[in-house]
DNA sequence: TTGAAAGCGCTAACAG
DNA sequence: CTGTTAGCGCTTTCAA
């Protein structure tokens, strides 16, 4: 038993095809043939299909959405949010898991194109060359929670300025600093929607700087460019840069490079974690080797996950508003207004508990 | 600048539109023809638009993923899974969070059918009501940890017999015990991927009572019925239901019920969570009513999370392979095959940590 | 092996 | 206000 299609309504209810589509999406009518149309259509349990209608209008009108890691809470919180905004505004939701692999996201973007998806939202894990492609096709993209930047050069500059006004009202405090290191990357100009980084890099530091730590060190993700430099501006002079490490975006690796720094340094005093799987890795790395926190180590980590509490000790964090950056980035991209939508820059809360103690 | 269409290569390459269709999904034609549309086919830049291909098939070829929630451990690893198995079969996946609510549910099932998704995967949130609509249209459907069941009666069926046949490969023994209750509820006679609660909630229960604990207590989420039944069972003679309390789907239910049943039933002295996410909710309950765990308080939680070995203390755990579970749904909801395909239910393993202790 | 032609279900001109 | 008609881009008979 198929479908009824718009035509089987229209020969039951006696009109033709046009004033069935008519009908159903609110055009003009005579209040009758309005309701017979109306009863007819819900007597067959008529259901307009997206197919016919997409391939009319040459796009399919749902939203593409490309993550990095669904397992990593951060993200689990953020499609939350896209998946809040995009329901009410009844759209689909294509999704797709890149790995933080820019091969991977390359090649859901094209399954996005050959579906005609014409509006997505990402946590990219390539570089600009690998979201051209998407733009030149004239796709509407908003990032979340990061940029991809041109390949090339290695210090990243601040987002296009449109996307630092919100900050400015929320912190009193221009974000662009008047002098800057010499070679930058651009950042890709598309509108965005990010935490503050660089505020929330410099509260972590100055917080373990009135600890009294001095050798604090830095464990870094994939696409965190401006955490790192904010860092590095945050802890001033010339940065020791042995204490900053990366990982992929891999549990394992983060581990590794938790482990491999703490044994290299044993000297550091405190770390802060660019990430909620990189706190993770500090904690577990230091229990194995048995650095007590705080005694011995204090961490702070980015982003708040409800198990940040449950850790022995309770983790002190940078916490994110994850699901509200989802929600905000599928206005965002839903918003289709002539001009380009503003950028937004989401400010942080610095949340104590118990994970970072006084320098001994 | 616009996509080139099949047409457009048809004309480039002096051929019929047909004839470019066919080289394109492999059909037969001369090596010359082929070789000349392939290359014309490179230098537009051409891709086939799934909009066309899918109105005339009638089809999208999408798969529809529904889940309680993105924010739970749990369903993100389900949804790598998923995800692993689509990308690798070049589909794409429509994905929808429910909230744990029937009728939100419905409408994403509502929203899938619009679109011709015809193949869904689903923690399902509805009852057997729910889902009659998707199955009526001819949706390949596959639930996944949880099925629903016919509205009415309280007491969960196993699953049909078919679904049973892998796990007694696995463990030896047959799953479904010859007496029964008297009322019973009929799961949806659906292919579905579980996890074998059965036996996971009776070596939890077996394990406490090995520690000594006669009081101990279950905190079900919603959809668990089986595992709550599986319980009654494990315990033996005439359960206290008391002990057994439930939640809906969010954080604070949860605390709510764990705290509630801390407070009302001081004698328990040991208690099963029945998700990771009621685990969380007893830890902080425990801690907030100075329980000490687990000295007055033994917490066995269900399903492993990367947070339980950092808990303190860490979390002795039942755990399920959450990531293989979406993988398997994908695999059984692409097949098409002629006949329907086999249900699966996977093994659970107890990883024993810090959270139980003898009865004191 | 190939091309012409007929739609898939819908919307948007355009006429009446 | 309403009906007729022309496609959207693709696959698939059916002849040649």
């Amino acid at each position: 038993m198929k479908r009824a299609t718009i035509k089987d309504v229209a020969e039951a209810a006696g009109v033709g095809v046009a004033t069935v589509s008519r009908v159903l999406s609110g055009g003009s009518a005579s209040p009758e043939t309005r309701e017979r149309v109306l009863a007819v259509a819900a007597q067959l349990d008529y259901r307009p299909s997206a197919l016919g209608r997409n391939l009319r209008q040459r796009r399919t009108g749902g939203i593409g959405l490309l993550l990095p890691d669904l397992t990593d809470s951060f993200h689990g919180r953020l499609a939350e949010g896209v998946l809040a905004c995009a329901r009410s505004a009844g759209e689909p939701v294509v999704i797709g898991s890149t790995g933080d692999d820019p091969e991977q996201e390359a090649e859901l973007i094209g399954m996005l194109l050959e579906q005609s998806v014409d509006r997505v939202i990402a946590v990219p894990a390539g570089d600009a060359d690998t979201w051209r492609p998407a733009l030149k096709a004239g796709m509407g993209v908003v990032f979340a929670d990061r940029l991809p930047y041109e390949p090339g050069a290695t210090e990243p500059e601040e987002p296009a300025t449109a996307a630092v006004d919100e900050l400015m009202l929320l912190d009193g405090v221009p974000a662009t600093p008047a002098s800057r290191p010499a070679v930058r990357a651009r950042p890709l100009d598309v509108p965005a929607v990010l935490t503050d980084d660089r505020s929330g890099v410099r509260t972590a530091v100055q917080y373990l700087r009135g600890l009294g730590h001095r050798r604090v060190a830095y464990l870094g993700g994939p696409g965190r460019e401006r955490r790192v430099e904010a860092f590095r501006q945050a802890v001033g002079g010339v940065p020791d840069e042995e204490l900053i490490v990366f990982s992929d975006g891999s549990r394992d690796s983060a581990y590794a490079a938790a482990s491999g720094l703490f044994q290299t340094r044993p000297d550091l005093t405190a770390v802060v974690a660019g990430g909620n799987m990189l706190g993770e890795a500090a904690v577990l790395a230091a229990r194995e080797l048995d650095l007590r926190v705080p005694r011995d180590l204090s961490v702070i980590m980015f982003d708040d996950v409800p198990w940040a509490e449950l850790c022995f000790p309770p983790l002190t964090v940078i916490a994110q508003p994850a699901r509200d950056m989802g929600y905000r980035a599928a206005e965002l991209v839903l918003r289709t207004g002539p001009r380009r939508p503003r950028s937004v820059l989401l400010p942080t809360e610095l949340v104590i508990r118990g994970s970072c103690g006084p320098r001994l």
